[in-house]
DNA sequence: GCTTTCCAATTGAATGTTCATTCGGATTTA
DNA sequence: TAAATCCGAATGAACATTCAATTGGAAAGC
C-alpha cells in the first residue's frame, strides 16, 4: 500500500541510470570514493544533471536506499507462499534472497554500507520498513500454524535476514570455498532451531 | 601466539588517545565525517602529531582495526572454557561478547562500517583472522565432542557471530524494545539448530 | 502545416569549502 | 645537546554544488 509514486510511473532514464551507477560505484569506492562527477561520468551525465533530480548527494543517497529495498521487496512478493507447506515456503524465501542478492552483490553491499553509516540513522523502526514487515508477517503466519517456537516475529525475521547476508557474504568471499551441501545446512540449521519441537 | 607487537610493550597514550577518539568519531559521524582535525581535537593532540604516529589516515584506519580486534579477542580469551560442560561454555562466550558489544557500541560500529568498506578488501581469509580462529577452534571441539552437528566451524563460527551482532543491534536500537526472555530465546534458538540432534 | 513561445532538461566550467598532509620550528626527553 | 615528540599554520588537491547558457520538444497561435 505505500507503494513509493515512482514505481507507478516509470522513473525517468536518467534518474535510473544515475541510481544503478551510484550502487555500482559505491560498491566499487564505498560512500567517500565516489564523488558526484564520478557518477555523472558512469551515468554519462553532466554533473548538473544530477542536481536537477536530486537536491544533494545526501538526498540522492536515501532516495537510491528506497529505490533498491524495492528490489528485495520484488523477491518476497513473488514467494507466493499461501499455496504451500510452511516449511517449504520458508525455503524458497531463503534461498530466493540468497541468490537475488548473490546475483546483485552491488545492492547487498549498499545496503550494507548504508545501514552502517550515519546516514540510516533516521530511519523508521523495522514494522515500519516494508521490508521487513513482509518478513514478519511471513514468520507470523508459521507461529499461528504452529510451526514455528512462540519467539517473537521480529527476531525470527532479523535471525533469518542475517543468516542470508552471512551465507551470501561467506559464498561471494573469494578468500573461502563454500561447498553447495555447506550451503544448505544453513537455512537447515537455522530451521532446526526456529522449528516449534514435535 | 600471533600478539602484535605492540599489545606487548604498553601503546604510548598519544595513540591509545587517538585510537579512542576516531572509535568515538567513526561512530558518531561515519569514516566520512570525520577530518583528522577532529580526531586531533578530540584526541587533545596537534594534527600534526597524528602523522608522528601514522603514515595516513589510511594506515590510522588499518591499526585501528587491529587495535580494536584486540578488544573482543580478549573477551573470548578469558572465558576458559576447557573446564566447563561444552553447551554453557557456549553461552557463556554469547553472553560475553554480546555484553561486551553492547558495551562497547564504538567497537561494534566501527567494525561494522570497516567490513563494509572497501579499506577491508585487503584482509586475510577467516582462516587467518585472530579472532575468527579462536571461535572456530571453540566450535571445533564441540564438534568432536560430538555435542554439535558435523558442520564446518567457519559456518558455526559466523553464523554464530552475526547472531551475536543481529542481538546487540536489536536490542541496542532506539526503535525496539527488547525484553530479557526475548533476548536470552536468540542464542537458545541458535543452539538448538546447532546442537546434535539425541 | 508552420512558426513562435515556453519551459523542462541538460550542460560543464566556475566557485568556495573542506580536508589530508606537510614542514619549519618549538619543546620535551634522555 | 642530540634525538624524539609535538605543534599548528600553510598548502594544494578533491569535491559538492551553483549557475548562466544551450537544447529539444511540446503546446499555442496563426
Amino acid at each position: 500500500m505505500n507503494i513509493q509514486l515512482e514505481s507507478m510511473e516509470p522513473i525517468a532514464d536518467k534518474k535510473r541510470a544515475i541510481f544503478e551507477s551510484t550502487l555500482e560505484l559505491v560498491r566499487e569506492n564505498g560512500f567517500h570514493g565516489t564523488p558526484m562527477s564520478m557518477v555523472a561520468k558512469r551515468a554519462g551525465v553532466a554533473a548538473g544533471t544530477i542536481y536537477h533530480y536530486f537536491k544533494s548527494k545526501d538526498q540522492l543517497i536515501h532516495e537510491l536506499f528506497a529505490y533498491a529495498q524495492q528490489k528485495p521487496i520484488q523477491v518476497i512478493s513473488e514467494e507466493n507462499c499461501e499455496t504451500i507447506p510452511f516449511k517449504d515456503c520458508f525455503f524458497n524465501l531463503w534461498f530466493g534472497l540468497f541468490t537475488f542478492y548473490t546475483r546483485q552483490p552491488n545492492v547487498l553491499k549498499f545496503f550494507e554500507q548504508f545501514l552502517n553509516s550515519p546516514y540510516s540513522a533516521d530511519r523508521p523502526s523495522l514494522e515500519q520498513d516494508d521490508f521487513f514487515s513482509l518478513f514478519i508477517a511471513f514468520f507470523e503466519r508459521g507461529i499461528t500454524e504452529g510451526k514455528l517456537k512462540k519467539v517473537s516475529p521480529k527476531i525470527l525475521a532479523t535471525l533469518a535476514n542475517s543468516s542470508i547476508i552471512t551465507a551470501v557474504k561467506l559464498a561471494g568471499s573469494d578468500k573461502i570455498t563454500l561447498q553447495e551441501r555447506e550451503l544448505r545446512q544453513i537455512p537447515e540449521l537455522l530451521w532446526d532451531g526456529m522449528k516449534q519441537a514435535a
